[in-house]
DNA sequence: CCAACAAGTCAACAGGTGTTGATTTATTTC
DNA sequence: GAAATAAATCAACACCTGTTGACTTGTTGG
């Protein structure tokens, strides 16, 4: 009675929550490597191996696609939620060096999609309202300092910059042997200090 | 003799050149706050005053345009090329803070121009270029130390971070009243200082 | 088994993109 | 002043975008 029992082959079963979710798991891969402008739905569409109008039959539109892949990746937000001040700057040097579970990997993952597609007009709207909610401020309040906010945003200034430089820029000197990438944390996580005592 | 010296008024004269640097600095206000993507050549066009065939015409095509745009304002380099390490922080405190001569807003505005368009592929291999060749050499030529080239990627990181936050994410912290942005500018030249040092 | 409904397909639309060729207009040169 | 050349215009092109409606097909409930 379950919904999907009946014939296991490759044969295409009609199943909306399982084309719903192939849709968006081909959307977070491309968005994480396009622009939300470069991406069109047909490339999306034909990932998943499904016709485009199912695409915005089921989003309602481009818009709400990248919305849904946002919304749907932050879970309990960007930072692990426990984590006190001190364990910062180590938190975040393993998260740019990409070292970790893959929990933490998929969280820099999603600072990579909402940084490639930051400078379309619609979807800026839908990526200045998560990190409002969803970074800065669950930031500010681990923080807790009295310069809080600007800390905040100092922290995650660091990370963005990171980022673009190794994903949009394509600089990499992260990757290496494991020894530079030691000394790379290392440093990271002094940075990382730097912006949370100066 | 001159090329335009009859007619003063309003009544546009046929002059080549002055077209040209008519629809590149166009170009350049519509690539500081809009994407390569996001603008169109109608858009350029109808800023500059001028036909749409005009720019293929004259710059070979979209990207072509871009490229001059970048080309034409690196002048002598992103960096200011007499500078020593010991300067370097407080310089680039000065860049991010915006306060400084004009020519050192230009400077910082290229910087923005590359961020807003760097996702998209086409744009991305101009700014690519530029960024290695312009910014990261200098810098950590600059910088003379042993671990240069680490160090040059962490100062640009934070560089980029912060023009993606503010003009980008519109994350404005750093607006403020000239006691605030004292104060910005002092702790973030002591990241600066912390990414050379540490 | 058959009707009712959901899921998927197909084709086309309307709008916008960058680019190109033919044409007209102004400027220079002889 | 007439011919030659450069500059600007106009209209259309081929292409691609997201989106919608009508249609077909599979699945389920009575």
């Amino acid at each position: 009675m379950s919904r999907t029992t009946t014939i296991p082959t490759g044969i295409k079963k009609r199943d909306a929550i399982a084309t719903r979710a192939a849709i968006l798991s081909a959307a977070r891969q491309r968005f994480l490597r396009e622009s939300y402008d470069s991406v069109g739905l047909r490339d999306i569409a034909g990932d998943a191996g499904v016709d485009v109008a199912l695409i915005s039959r089921y989003f309602g539109g481009k818009e709400g696609l990248f919305r849904d892949v946002l919304l749907h990746d932050k879970d309990e937000g960007l930072l692990r939620q426990p984590l006190t001040a001190a364990e910062l700057p180590a938190y975040l040097a393993q998260l740019v060096i990409e070292d970790g579970d893959e929990d933490r990997q998929h969280r820099m993952e999603m600072f990579i999609v909402m940084l490639r597609s930051a400078s379309s007009p619609k979807a800026g709207e839908v990526i200045r309202d998560l990190v409002h909610l969803d970074v800065l401020g669950p930031l500010a309040e681990i923080i807790g300092d009295e310069h809080a906010e600007l800390r905040a945003n100092m922290l995650l200034a660091i990370l963005m910059g990171i980022g673009v430089l190794r994903t949009i820029m394509k600089v990499d000197a992260l990757d290496g042997s494991p020894a530079q990438r030691a000394e790379c944390e290392y440093r990271f996580r002094c940075l990382f200090e730097a912006a949370l005592t100066c």
